[in-house]
RNA sequence: GCCUCUGUAGCUCAGUUGGUAGAGCAGGGGACUGAAAAUCCCCGUGUCGUUGGUUCGAUUCCGAUCGGAGGCA
């Protein structure tokens, strides 16, 4: 098996937003060099809603292995740390048998945990102390718990904005169940560095309008492809309360089954919420210097994605 | 034809007892370590329909006019 630079084993990954055209390039790239793709979805993650969450069909993978896609069960919560591990299997294993991991994903946070070999320490989220924090939250208020927070942790208490409860929450659960401050953890996570050699591509749009359009048209073929059905019998099996059903495709159409919004109205919440979601996914992604870009709206097709990543593997 | 209501940010609407205006949504930027397709933070100049008049000063008052909604004929 080939190795990188470092003579570290290769990994290679394909970021970027929704929509732009990863699948693809992930699929073509693991074709010509011998690779198998990890998918970095949080959603895809679930079995089920293969529509909605845009996973790739069988024919579309021609023939490349795919891990981590349709893996759970969909009422079944999932977390960094979880997939994180499953990930580090998936990848030792595919070391193992010669082949080169692909990365492919738009979740920001699986992405770089993964990427960045984040040590996510053994303290899994407790439904219970949580739910007393949340009662206490509106009792006293946001800024007590924050506070509260301060006194034990000041350096997470001081970037957090006492609206982010979520985050105020978990900080006080770690510090409850270990005594050390969730900062102190953060920084051991990351003593660790990658064992890989890792290249990262990102597909991006210079333009936002090229994008909306994109994405526009990707919810017209999943509308083509069965989405309503898909949707529908998702719902009749009572799928609630668990991470699958923030979906962005099944839950904004969840207003029509119940047939309080037309359909229009609600697929162009669909479009809305994706655009939303892929300034997001930008932002994070935009951050990171170590993610070579290639620009969708500059190099529309994919023969010449292909060509600008191939450029971009073998330099390095 | 007459009467009433209405015309303010991309959309829905507040408001100014006359001193050129602000919310929600949309949009833009940012954050992100066990819910992440989630969660959270920051960002509001727009001929206040047009045009005359009153006034030191009008988006606000008055007249006309154009558009929209409703009512009476």
């Amino acid at each position: 098996m080939q190795t990188g630079q470092t003579g570290k084993p290769p990994v290679w990954a394909v970021v970027g937003a929704t929509a732009s055209g990863k699948t693809a390039l992930g699929i073509a790239l693991a074709q010509r060099y011998g690779g198998e793709v990890v998918s970095a979805d949080s959603m895809q993650i679930y079995k089920g809603l293969d529509i909605a969450t845009a996973k790739p069909t069988v024919e579309e993978m021609c023939g490349i292995p795919h891990h981590l896609i349709s893996v759970l069960p969909p009422d079944q919560p999932c977390s960094v740390a979880s997939y994180v591990e499953m990930a580090r299997a998936v990848i030792e294993d595919i070391h193992s048998r010669g082949k080169l991991p692909i990365v492919v994903g738009g979740t920001g946070l699986y992405v770089d945990s993964l990427l960045e070999h984040i040590q996510f320490p053994d303290i899994p989220s407790t439904p219970d102390v949580r739910e007393r924090l949340q009662a206490e939250a509106i009792q006293l208020g946001n800024a007590t718990l924050l506070e509260r927070l301060r006194t034990v942790d000041s350096e997470t208490a001081a970037r957090l904005h006492e609206n982010n409860l979520r985050r105020i929450i978990r900080a006080l659960e770690v510090y409850e169940a270990t005594g050390i401050p969730l900062s102190e953890h953060d920084r051991r996570s990351r003593m660790q560095p990658a064992p890989w050699d890792v290249i990262r591509i990102g597909i991006g749009f210079r333009e936002r309008e090229r994008q909306r359009e994109r994405i526009r048209l990707r919810v017209e073929q999943m509308v083509a492809m069965g989405l309503l059905d898909e949707v529908r019998a998702e719902y009749a099996s009572g799928m609630r309360r668990a991470t699958a059903a923030s979906a962005i495709g099944y839950k904004e159409l969840i207003p029509w089954l119940e047939h309080e919004l037309p359909l229009n109205v609600c697929l162009e919440t669909v479009v809305r919420e994706t655009c939303r979601y892929a300034k997001r996914q930008g932002t994070w992604f935009r951050r990171n210097a170590g993610i070579q870009w290639i620009y969708r709206d500059e190099i529309c097709e994919n023969e010449k994605i292909l060509s600008e990543a191939q450029k971009i593997v073998e330099k390095t």
